[in-house]
DNA sequence: ATACCTGCAAAACGTTTGCACGTCC
DNA sequence: GGACGTGCAAACGTTTTGCAGGTAT
């Protein structure tokens, strides 16, 4: 039943883009990217194959709390927690392992099959902070 | 600092919509049941209170995964978890606390202030999950 | 009166889709 | 040759913004 995938150079050049870029980009940051490498290539293939690798298992998205309406992605796959900047959006890794969650879930998930948990904290980045700061307001 | 903040019907008319709609609405969701209320809202009125509300934090923002590209909105601002359907992006309260991380975070957050968390799992809900098994896939 | 807040309409933004063409098997 | 992949441009849905007028203090 699977669709038989033909890949193209398109497609590595996204999912290069996207693992070479640590800073789990955004769409738009791995279209320009991946541009580097295929001049050619437009925002609908990046979309594209972007979807597709996701599907494959190849980057998982990321979504943070507020900032910013984009998606991030992450080429590393494992469950890990990240950290989102809420003034600017800037996401990052964190050490911490989601592995309490594994056990937790099941009963709770009220007839959910679950397959996977984004643990995005929300703060404010040293930068943004002081930017806060200087404007003499913290809420 | 802080701006005088006037209310009015129409801001409580989307709070109380937020806290009636069990159901993490959507700003839309909002926007027609604030509508009951003030027949006359408009839909920037809903976001811009959407945002004061949040701002106040008398609402918080969650952000699925992946299905939809809305934010939901949940009036219960403690920490708690949320599963949501990666299929039709309903989100649903889990019971799991989120305890564990408060104590975690603040040495690998690399620099950033933490002020939040948002633990949101990924599933299929059991009506999506019906579909994609009569259609016969399962990933 | 002077802010703040509203409602409207238009814009912005990220993303998706339709279509014709190119490309690989 | 046929199916998959591309690129373009246009569409889409959500959210934001500019502006004129209304409302509460």
């Amino acid at each position: 039943m699977e669709k038989p995938r033909r890949g193209s150079k398109q497609k590595r050049a996204v999912l290069s883009a996207a693992v070479s870029l640590a800073n789990h980009p955004t769409a738009q940051e791995i279209f320009f990217k991946a541009k580097e490498e295929v001049m050619s290539i437009s925002f609908s293939t990046v979309y594209r194959n972007l979807g597709i690798l996701v599907d494959e298992g190849d980057l998982i998205t990321i979504t943070g709390t507020s900032a910013g309406s984009e998606v991030h992605y992450d080429h590393i796959t494992g469950n890990h927690c990240h950290i989102q900047c809420s003034t600017c959006g800037k996401v990052r890794d964190l050490d911490v392992p989601v592995v309490n969650f594994n056990g937790i879930l099941p009963s709770d998930a009220s007839g959910f099959t679950v397959d996977g948990v984004c643990v995005t904290f929300t703060g404010t980045c040293r930068d943004c902070r002081k930017k806060t700061d200087s404007k003499g307001e913290q809420l």
